[in-house]
DNA sequence: TTCACCAGAGACCGATCGGTCGCATTAATT
DNA sequence: AATTAATGCGACCGATCGGTCTCTGGTGAA
């Protein structure tokens, strides 16, 4: 083996932590509960991170890279801009075996952390803008290989997946039923199809 | 006056504690910042609620009331039902002054109850489904008027609506900018002309 | 004006919070 | 094998948590 024992259980610690603190939140989650779920007492976890804030920062950076690879699993692979944006929505919908328990972890965060808590809040925002640019950077390569419409805006395209997903995904997590994730994606791939893809119809003509 | 003093201290309360739940959290807020914001003593609050759980139950019955009032304002007197529906965006995008600040309740409740605290929770599903019932309820006179297409999915237009204006206020919120709320109105907007108002263009024609 | 009752104060409660620290044990280094 | 460094335990800390209870001053009906 080459990381040490206690790396090795320092990364077990946020595994395990990940889940308690994106399903009950951070202030929600004592340290009687992270002590249960890792099975070590309060000083053993207090060895290898400096507060409970520090571990909740850790916990988040792992649920939210895990979730990260999944959305874009497969995607490099696809050609054409549009077709990889079509497989990112899929895969957002489908390919939600081994995440985190608990949702999103940055609808989550951000909804938890933006009336305080600064140290989360900052990572929430970061989560989001590499999200967001991960999108836009799929829109502008798109445009410049001609398969997306030059007058299409790539920052609101990357916004609107986004911001329909996020909220499509609070409300089946409070409904407990999947089909404002369904109706979001299914909206979402009409309007790639019909308004972001190059040579399509595009918006019915009003002044 | 035709309340009792302490009906009249109870609602105070209410008013209140809720923008600290709504801010904060219902674990977030502590009873020292509600005696605090009330300038009452503990005795003084529990004398009108049996728990912390009673009170943050009617803070948020009383944030979504307000959220409601004023998205819905003006809405019954227009004739038309898309009209109605634009309105209603207009009003959620425009009409945020007097709000109980912290957000959207719906959201912060939803998100910190959905895995727990099943009292909030129930709240939070019943705001919801009144919600999405008065949307809905619009679309379908809409059809029978006529004025919206009978091939429309009410129960998946109201859906589509409010999970886009809640994702795009979370990313709003974070962002600490209206574009992603600006971007998600416009877009529901031209969704609502060409694929909801009969007579439309409806979708571009694809097998 | 009396008197029953309502409203609020604030001391008090046990439990739990996040966090510290000295100590024994275990792993790594030589 | 000997020595040092890394690791985890768990008692302990003060602060604060949500909640209770008794007592008192004020309110409002008769």
């Amino acid at each position: 083996m080459k990381v040490s024992k206690g790396e090795h259980t320092r990364q077990e610690i946020i595994r395990k932590a990940a889940p308690l603190f994106n399903q009950k939140g951070y202030e929600g989650t004592a340290l009687s509960d992270l002590m249960e779920a890792t099975g070590l007492e309060k000083g053993g976890i207090y060895r290898h991170f400096e507060s409970k804030q520090e571990l909740a920062g850790e916990a988040f950076s792992h649920a939210w890279k895990m979730a990260m690879d999944r959305r874009f699993e497969g995607i490099d692979e696809i050609p054409n801009a549009v077709d990889r944006l079509q497989q990112f929505l899929r895969n957002f919908r489908e390919r939600r075996s081994g995440l985190v328990a608990g949702g999103c972890p940055l609808l989550n965060t951000a909804i938890e952390a933006d009336d305080g808590n600064p140290e989360l809040r900052g990572k929430a925002r970061a989560a989001l803008h590499s999200w967001q640019d991960r999108l836009q950077s799929i829109v502008e390569e798109g445009q410049q290989k001609g398969e997306i419409g030059s007058d299409v805006d790539a920052e609101e395209v990357a916004t609107l997946i986004i911001t329909t997903l996020e909220g499509s995904l609070m409300v089946s997590r409070l409904q407990k039923k999947d089909e404002p994730l369904l109706f979001a994606c299914r909206h979402l791939e009409e309007y790639l199809e019909m308004k972001v893809r190059a040579g399509s119809s595009k918006r019915a003509k009003r002044p």
